[in-house]
RNA sequence: GCCUGGGUAGCUUAGCGGUAAAGCGCGUCCUUGGUAAGGACGAGACCCCGAGUUCAAAUCUCGGCCUAGGCUCCA
C-alpha cells in the first residue's frame, strides 16, 4: 500500500497510508490521542475524524481540549434544536444550521414562532440531551438523498450547489432526528452539557433579500451549566454597558421621536465629552500640519453630481428645491474641501495641502438600520482630505496611521484593522491602484500592525485602512479610516504644477482619526463603561458638604478649582446619599467636607475606585488634577501616588 | 427596505375590555448627617398617532410613526 504524507501543528512530517482518515492519523501520532479525536482541522477545515488526508495536508486533531471543540459542541446542538423544532413541529422545513462564533443558529420555514415557543423547544432540547442519543454519521447516495427531502427545496438546493457533484454524501443522525451534513459533530447528544436559546429573528435564505425570509432562532451550548452561566453573566453585563441606557442614565444625548429617527440631541454631559474629543483631534491635527476649513451643509446637486455621489447615493440623500433648483444636505465633505483646493493654483513644493473639519453630513440610511448612535442620519466626521504627489503617499498614510495609533492609545481602545484592496468596478489605473496598494501594505508592515486583508473590499475610488471597534454586543463598528481616492482629483480636474512646469494630478487621501463622533463616542461609553477617564468626564469633582454649615467653605473650595468642571452638592442629602449619587454618575472625584475639613482648610478625597485620602490641601489636589487631566490618563490617580 | 417583538408619569416597569398602579426621580416640610439609599406629605399620564369593532378600548382589529433584535445595505 502506497503511503502519503502529512504535516502536523509542530511542524513535523507523519508519512500515513494512503486512504487514512483524520482519526488514522491521530492513532499514528498515540493512541491515547486516537480515542480521544473528536474531528480534525484539514488545511484549516473542520472536518469528521472519518475524512480522508490527502497527500501534503495540514493537519490538526480536534479533541475535547481543542479550541474547535466548542464549535463542534454547538453545531451538534444546532441538530439537537432542530431534533427539538421537529418533534414539536413536524412541518418545519429545516434550512441551514451553522455554529457562530458564540453559539449557533438555525434558519427554518414553516413554522409560525414566537418567543414564547422558545421556552418549550428548549425543554425538549434538555430531553434531548439527557437520553445521550449517540450521533452517526451515515453515507447515502446522492439519489438516496434526494429521496430524503421530497419536499424540502432548501436541502434540495444545498445538494445542488454546495454539494454539487458529491456522491455520496454524508448525513448525520440522532434517534429520531437525521440531517444533511458535513460535519463534525460531537459523539452523543449527551456530551452537550448545557444548551439555551437566545432569540428568534428573521433572515434571507442564503442572505439575498430577494429570496424569502425564514425564522432564525439563535442560540448557544457549552461544556456545562457553569460556562453557559458565566456566558449568560457576562452577557447581562455588557448589556448594562449599551450606550443607549448609559446615554441616558448619564443625561449624555438622546433621540427622542419628535426629531425624527438618527437624530441625536448632545445633552450639556455629553457635549461636554464631544467638545473634549474635538480639541484632542484638533491638536493632533494642527501638529500634523492640517489646516482648519469650514463649510456649509447644504450644496448645490451640482456638486454631487460633478463629485460622482450623486448617481450612486441620490436615495440616501436629503434633497430639498430651492427657486426651482435643487439643493442637497452634505453626505461627505471631501467634494468641499476638493473644492476648496481647486480654488487656487499650487505648486509641487506646496503639497501636500492637509485640510480638516468636523464636518457634519447627512445619510438617510435604511430605517431598520438606524441604531443609537452607532448609525444615524445626521453625523460628524472628524474628516481630514489631503492632496499630495503620489510619491508622497507612504509618508503620509505613516504619519496618518501614527496619529490613529496614538488616538487608540489614549483610550486604550483595541481595534480590528483591515486593507481593503480594488474592487471589481473601480476607476483608475492598474499602475496607480499597485503602487497604492503596495503603499498602504508597506505602511502596515513597517509598523508591524496584525491586519486582515480584504481583496476586493475597497472603494471604487482607492483602497483603504478601516480600523474596526465592538460594541458592547459584540458587533463591529468601522471607526479610523484611512482612504486613497484616485478619483476625486479626477472629477474635479485637480492639478499642481510640477517640477517640469507641467500639469500633474494629485491623489487624495481620506482620513478620520475617530470615524465619526457619534460612533467613537458610542464606543467610549461602552469602553469605559461611563467611567470616563477625568480629562473627558462631565463632571470633574463633586464637592459634597457633610452638612448645610460647610455650604459656604465648599463654594471657597470650588471656587479654587475654577478651571475644572466641578459642582457643589447642594441637596439636603445625607453624606451616604451624597456619596452614592456621585458614584452612580460615575465622578472621578469626590471631595468630602466636613467641619474638620473647614477649619483645617483641607478636603477629604474619594476617588470612584472607592479610595479615600483624608486632609488634603486643596493646592495639592488642584495640582494633581491638572497634570492628571493634561496627560489625558485613563483612571483617577491621585489616591495612587 | 424585510421579518419578529415592543411603545403606559422625567426614568424603569405592572395592568391587557368597565377611563390607571408601583419604585426611582421631582416639590414641600422635618431631619444636619463622616464615606453607596433618613423620614413624612404632595404634584405629576390626551396609556405613541389615526381609523374601526363594542353599551364600553390603555387593553381587541387595521394603518401609520418610533423603537429592539436579526437579515439586507453602508460613499
Amino acid at each position: 500500500m502506497s503511503e502519503i504524507v502529512v504535516s502536523l501543528p509542530d511542524g513535523s512530517k507523519l508519512s500515513v497510508d494512503r486512504g487514512a482518515t483524520v482519526e488514522d492519523v491521530a492513532y499514528e501520532i498515540g493512541p491515547g490521542l486516537g480515542s480521544d479525536t473528536i474531528a480534525g482541522v484539514v488545511d484549516g477545515d473542520l472536518v469528521d475524524k472519518a475524512d480522508p488526508v490527502h497527500d501534503g495536508a495540514e493537519i490538526v486533531i480536534v479533541t475535547e481540549d481543542s479550541d474547535e471543540y466548542l464549535r463542534v459542541l454547538r453545531h451538534s446542538a444546532a441538530h439537537v434544536f432542530a431534533q427539538a423544532l421537529q418533534r414539536q413541529y413536524p412541518d418545519a422545513k429545516l434550512a441551514i444550521g451553522p455554529p457562530t462564533d458564540d453559539g449557533f443558529y438555525y434558519d427554518v420555514a414553516g413554522v409560525d414562532l414566537d418567543a414564547d415557543d422558545l421556552t418549550d423547544i428548549e425543554a425538549e432540547m434538555e430531553s434531548i440531551l439527557d437520553s445521550d442519543l449517540p450521533i452517526e454519521r451515515e453515507i447515502r447516495s446522492r439519489d438516496a438523498a434526494f429521496d430524503t427531502y421530497p419536499d424540502n427545496r432548501f436541502k434540495r438546493e444545498i445538494l445542488e450547489e454546495e454539494a454539487a457533484g458529491e456522491d455520496p454524501v454524508s448525513f448525520y443522525a440522532q434517534g429520531d432526528f437525521e440531517d444533511l451534513c458535513q460535519g463534525p459533530h460531537v459523539d452523543s447528544t449527551g456530551d452537550i452539557g448545557a444548551v439555551t436559546l437566545l432569540n428568534i429573528s428573521s433572515a434571507y435564505w442564503r442572505g439575498d433579500e430577494d429570496n424569502e425570509t425564514l425564522t432564525r432562532v439563535y442560540g448557544t451550548a457549552f461544556e456545562s451549566e457553569a460556562d453557559l452561566d458565566q456566558y449568560l453573566k457576562r452577557r447581562e453585563q455588557a448589556q448594562e454597558r449599551d450606550h443607549r441606557k448609559l446615554g441616558q442614565e448619564l443625561d449624555l444625548f438622546s433621540i427622542p421621536d419628535v426629531t425624527g429617527p438618527g437624530l441625536p440631541l448632545y445633552h450639556p454631559n455629553g457635549k461636554r465629552i464631544l467638545d473634549e474629543l474635538s480639541d484632542y483631534a484638533r491638536s493632533l491635527n494642527l501638529d500634523a500640519g492640517y489646516e482648519p476649513v469650514e463649510t456649509p451643509h447644504l450644496f448645490r446637486t451640482e456638486l454631487w453630481k460633478k463629485s460622482g455621489h450623486y448617481d450612486n447615493y441620490v436615495d440616501d440623500m436629503f434633497l430639498q428645491d430651492v427657486n426651482d433648483e435643487e439643493y442637497g444636505l452634505k453626505p461627505m465633505n471631501c467634494p468641499g474641501h476638493a473644492t476648496i483646493f481647486d480654488q487656487k493654483s499650487w505648486s509641487y513644493r506646496d503639497l501636500p495641502v492637509r485640510y480638516f473639519e468636523d464636518g457634519k453630513v447627512y445619510r438617510k440610511e435604511q430605517r431598520g438600520e438606524l441604531s443609537g448612535l452607532s448609525r444615524v442620519w445626521s453625523f460628524t466626521i472628524d474628516d481630514g482630505h489631503l492632496f499630495c504627489r503620489p510619491e508622497q503617499i507612504e509618508a503620509e498614510v505613516n504619519q496618518v496611521m501614527d496619529a490613529i495609533r496614538e488616538v487608540l492609545g489614549t483610550f486604550g481602545l483595541d481595534a480590528h484593522v483591515a486593507l481593503a484592496t480594488r474592487p471589481e468596478k473601480s476607476v483608475g489605473g492598474d499602475e496607480i491602484w499597485e503602487q497604492a496598494e503596495s503603499q498602504l501594505r508597506s505602511v502596515l508592515e513597517s509598523a508591524g500592525i496584525d491586519y486582515d486583508l480584504e481583496p476586493g473590499d475597497g472603494a471604487f475610488y482607492g483602497p483603504k485602512i478601516d480600523f474596526a471597534f465592538e460594541d458592547a454586543l459584540g458587533r463591529k463598528w468601522d471607526g479610523p479610516t484611512v482612504q486613497l481616492d484616485f478619483n476625486m482629483p479626477e472629477r474635479f480636474e485637480l492639478t499642481y504644477t510640477g517640477e517640469d512646469n507641467a500639469d500633474h494630478r494629485p491623489v487624495m487621501i481620506h482620513r478620520a482619526l475617530y470615524g465619526s463622533y457619534e460612533r467613537f463616542f458610542m464606543v467610549l461609553i461602552e469602553h469605559f463603561d461611563g467611567k470616563f477617564p477625568t480629562w473627558l468626564a462631565p463632571e470633574q469633582v463633586r464637592i459634597l458638604p457633610i452638612s448645610d454649615d460647610q455650604l459656604g467653605y465648599a463654594h471657597r473650595v470650588k471656587n479654587e478649582l475654577d478651571d475644572f468642571r466641578v459642582s457643589v452638592e447642594d441637596r439636603s442629602w445625607t453624606l451616604n446619599r451624597k456619596i452614592r449619587d456621585a458614584q452612580e454618575e460615575r465622578v472621578p472625584y469626590m471631595l468630602i467636607l466636613g467641619g474638620d475639613e473647614a477649619e483645617a482648610g483641607t478636603v477629604s478625597v474619594r476617588d470612584r475606585k472607592e479610595r479615600e485620602r483624608g486632609d488634603v490641601a486643596v493646592e495639592d489636589f488642584r495640582e494633581h488634577l491638572r497634570s492628571e487631566v493634561d496627560g489625558r490618563r485613563l483612571d483617577p490617580d491621585f489616591i495612587d501616588e
